[in-house]
RNA sequence: GCCCCUGUGGCGGAAUGGUAGACGCGGCAGACUCAAAAUCUGUUGUUGGCGACAACGUGCUGGUUCAAGUCCGGCCAGGGGCACCA
């Protein structure tokens, strides 16, 4: 028999089941439903590893699904506005449209050669006019229930190239074009009022039980609900200032108030201090990125103001203006305690200021206890705090809040780190905001929609295109018929991505919702994507879900019932002599070392990483599809790596999936001794019912692995279903028959292709992917007898062999019989034994 | 800086608190072959021993437990996110 063909096979496959229509999902069924989704792509125009390893996984999930008998909802769609594409655009002198359509066709076609059971019927782009006129339409609606409004708010901005750059296109503080320094710039903005939902968002967290710990907790952290104190400060000219504290039990320790750079408060004072002006000009270069932010040396300003201690009259707080308070959080001012919050601490030592702990651990002496670099932030008892002195801390904190309570200048607050969303891009390539600004009637929503993107985008200008187009930006007043110009800012792309698994269901309906489709097909049952999308995206979805549920265009609060995070696709790095980094197809490895391709030039191999462009340890798709075919892939994808963790492609490991798949093919093709398709299996004895044990052992562990989506481990049980069905010369053909379907129809989601040849093969004529999973045996997976370990002191000293209606007395005695038992007691008695049934015998000597 | 995760043989990894290393890759030995590839069989944590076997072994360190890769405390290293990359 020819070895398999991948090739020509796998094409003839997807041809057929595109013939069919086998994975169109129709929106009714007397089926259950399954939405299976994987997280779409952006059309960068290539697709790569990662997406390889994504929509294989879910490829598998959905698959599985329709084996089991459900009506399986998998499409495919792009997320297709960005920054990239007008990058293309200013760089290559390309449209920015035609680019990003050309490099969907090129990726769709890619994606086919992978074989997915995706209903491509529903295949839409986020930057089709069809799908952003909808997301018009559900902004001004959100508009409209008081979900999005107008305010300031900063950008980054590059004072040469007159334009806002995103955060990554500030390296360390300047513009990565220019190579300005970035300034920030305040521009009024749009946002979508995401905190309104902030105690919903965090109660909802507790609900989705089939996400990741780790990701609910990481939304946790940020959505950052926090209980403290506001309370109001009285400087010495009497103004007031409002701070917010989480520990208002160490107001005795304060030793300075801090503004933020950006408080309404320095800006006044700025305005009459050019000292003060050109300091906050520095801690504005610094840009809007919080990480930048807080590495920052910590810097103030002493505004030569005081403030007085709420408690005492007499006692005067120097008010600095410091680059670490920012405004988004709390009031934008706070008290510091220098004693028991590490920044406060690095700023107090910077400017000597003093550093009077006021809380000790319960063994420390109060008088001694001093605090060097590090700042104390756990338990203990309040001390050198008059009226609070002895108390622990939460009951400080009480009596703080509550005396401040009733002297009228202080109120117990739930404070959110959660800020509202800012959504507003001064970016061509994205969904155009649908608002008109009137002189007269201020701001108006647009009512010509949809409000396409210009057909050409001129790209010769500074700043944003949108703006600079006087034909599309001005307009009249859809309120007053007078003057008026469109906003020119697009919306964030994570709008996009934020309800698109919702237009999935009814993709080309006229309105944005079909809300018969969405009660049929939501949530999202299975969501896979990778983790960096842990909170932005997935909060946003959250949050746009709720307001599509305030709406009536959805019923349910919480898009994604379960949700998935994979790892990312590495691969070693390579460099030449000269340190430049190389592609691993100009690379061949010689005795574990690296050569440049046919030369004796050695390169230094270093770590892996995630494959990216910048670091060239990219493996196209396509080669390999091209070299091995797609099941060969694919298999890769779902072997060894826990699917959640980073995997690291090697041409080894590739090479092992390939020889993989000729076995299966041979144990089809050449297997001796087959019995004809629907045999019946009766009384099988010895080497067959051995067989049939392993054979429906791997169904119930792949079942199980399948549904826990821990391929991986999938992956080792057919290995062993393989290599118990070539070493099983002895069994008979019905019990041979058995193993070698259930094999395949095992693979079937995993490897499709291959599936149906050995399907075929093995005298069908209907397809795998019409053919129910295989069903476990329960009187074939359990045994009667287990082998089980025996310990003395928690060491190993010999193994039993016991049936399970055995007494634990008698597996005590065959236990102490044991001779490495015997021989480490040496004659002694044991103190105790412990029997765990099935599991386990510990002699404690 | 803050939040979160990960760490087990030469490598990827397996292991409801209960026999550490399933399964795969690689290596070694053998079979087949004129030879090679492919394939098949055996073997493969480290150290000592002819051997039965023994000791050690899951990043480091301390603890809980009859029993710890797994639970708890403290470190170290690598990675993800930090609100305008998607």
């Amino acid at each position: 028999m020819a070895r398999y063909n991948a090739k020509e096979t796998e094409q003839r496959w997807q041809a057929e089941w595109t013939r069919r229509n086998c994975f169109a999902a129709p929106n009714t069924s007397d089926k259950p439903k399954a939405y299976v989704l994987e997280m779409f792509p952006y059309p960068s125009g290539k697709i790569h590893m990662g997406h390889v390893r994504n929509y294989t996984m879910g490829d598998v999930i959905a698959r599985f699904r329709r084996a089991q008998g459900f009506n399986v909802l998998h499409p495919m769609g792009w997320d297709a506005f960005g920054l990239p594409a007008e990058n293309a655009a200013r760089e290559k002198g390309v449209d920015p449209r035609e680019w990003t359509y050309a490099n969907i066709a090129a990726m769709r076609d890619q994606l086919k050669m992978m074989g997915l059971a995706i209903d491509w019927s529903r295949e839409f782009a986020t930057c089709d006019p069809e799908y952003y006129a909808q997301q018009q339409k559900l902004f001004i609606e959100f508009y409209n229930a008081g979900l999005v409004y107008r305010s300031e708010a900063d950008v980054n901005w590059d004072p040469v190239d007159q334009t806002v750059l995103a955060n990554e296109q500030v390296i360390e503080g300047r513009g990565w074009r220019s190579g300005a320094l970035v300034e920030r710039r305040k521009l009024s903005q749009w946002f979508f009022k995401i905190t309104a939902f902030s105690d919903d968002l965090l109660k909802g967290l507790d609900t989705l039980d089939r996400w990741p710990e780790k990701v609910r907790l990481m939304q946790k952290n940020w959505i950052g609900r926090s209980e403290g104190l506001r309370f109001t400060f009285t400087l010495i000219d009497a103004r007031k200032l409002e701070v917010f504290t989480t520990r208002p039990d160490t107001l005795f320790g304060a030793s300075f108030v801090a503004l933020s750079p950006d408080h309404p408060l320095t800006e006044e004072l700025s305005a009459r201090d050019p000292k003060l002006k050109a300091f906050v000009e520095e801690c504005r270069r610094v840009g809007t990125a919080e990480e930048a932010i807080e590495k920052a040396e910590k810097k103030g300003f002493d505004t030569g103001l005081t403030a007085t201690h709420p408690f005492d009259a007499n006692w005067k707080l120097p008010v600095y203006v410091a680059n670490f308070v920012l405004m988004g959080y709390g009031t934008g001012a706070i008290f510091g305690c220098p004693a028991h919050d590490q920044r406060d601490l690095d700023f107090a030592r910077k400017y000597n200021l003093s550093v009077t702990p006021v809380v000790v651990p319960e063994d420390a002496d109060p008088k001694t206890f001093a605090v060097g670099d590090e700042a104390y932030t756990g338990p203990g008892k309040l001390a050198n705090s008059r009226f609070l002195d002895g108390l622990d801390v939460e009951s400080a904190k009480r009596e703080v809040a509550t005396r401040l309570e009733a002297q009228g200048i202080g109120e117990r607050t739930v404070n959110y780190r959660l800020r509202d969303w800012l959504v507003s891009r001064q970016r061509p390539w994205g969904c155009p905001i649908p608002m008109v600004h009137c002189e007269k009637c201020g701001v108006v929503p647009a009512t010509d929609l949809p409000v396409k993107l210009p057909e050409k985008l001129v790209f010769d200008t500074r700043g944003n295109p949108l703006d600079h187009d006087p034909v599309w930006k001005h307009t009249t007043c859809p309120k007053c018929g007078g003057k008026a110009v469109r906003d020119t800012d697009t919306l964030d792309t994570f709008v996009d991505s934020s309800w698109y698994f919702a237009r999935f269901t009814d993709p080309h309906a006229s309105e944005p919702l079909t809300r018969a489709a969405c009660d049929y097909w939501l949530p999202v049952d299975q969501y896979i994507g990778g983790i960096e999308h842990a909170i932005l995206h997935l909060l946003y979805s959250r949050f746009f879900t709720r307001g599509l549920h305030k709406l009536g265009h959805v019923g349910l609060d919480e898009p994604f019932a379960g949700l998935f995070t994979q790892g990312m696709v590495c691969h070693e790095t390579y460099k030449n002599q000269n340190g430049e980094w190389v592609l691993p197809e100009e690379i061949e490895k010689r005795d574990g070392k690296a050569f440049l391709k046919g030369t004796n030039v050695e390169a230094t191999i270093g770590s892996s990483e995630k494959m990216s462009k910048s670091k060239k340890n990219v493996i196209a798709p396509e080669t390999i599809i091209d070299v091995y075919g797609a099941d060969t892939i694919r298999w890769f994808m779902l072997s060894d790596t826990p699917p959640e963790r980073d995997i690291e492609w090697t041409e080894e490991g590739a090479e092992g999936c390939w020889r993989f798949v000729q076995r299966i093919w041979r144990l089809v093709t050449e297997s001796e001794n087959i019995a004809p398709p629907g045999t019946k299996i009766e009384n099988a004895q010895g080497a067959s019912l051995d067989l049939r044990r392993a054979t429906h052992r791997a169904i119930a562990a792949v079942t199980d692995d399948l549904a826990a989506l821990r391929f991986n481990r999938a992956v080792a049980r057919i290995y062993e279903l393989a290599n118990a069905i070539g070493a099983a010369d002895k069994a008979d053909g019905a019990a041979r028959r058995e193993a070698l379907e259930a094999l395949v129809l095992l693979i079937g989601p995993m490897m499709p292709h291959l599936a149906e040849s050995a399907w075929e093969s093995l005298g069908h004529k209907t397809l795998v992917v019409d053919t129910p999973f295989p069903k476990a045996d329960a009187a074939l997976t359990e045994s009667t007898s287990v082998t089980i370990a025996v310990q003395v002191n928690g060491k190993l000293r010999g193994t039993i062999e016991v049936t399970k209606d055995m007494s634990e007395d008698a597996i005590k005695q065959m236990a102490l019989a044991l001779d490495g038992v015997t021989r480490v007691l040496e004659g002694k008695t044991p103190r105790r034994v412990i029997v765990v049934p099935g599991r386990i015998v510990n002699v404690v000597a």
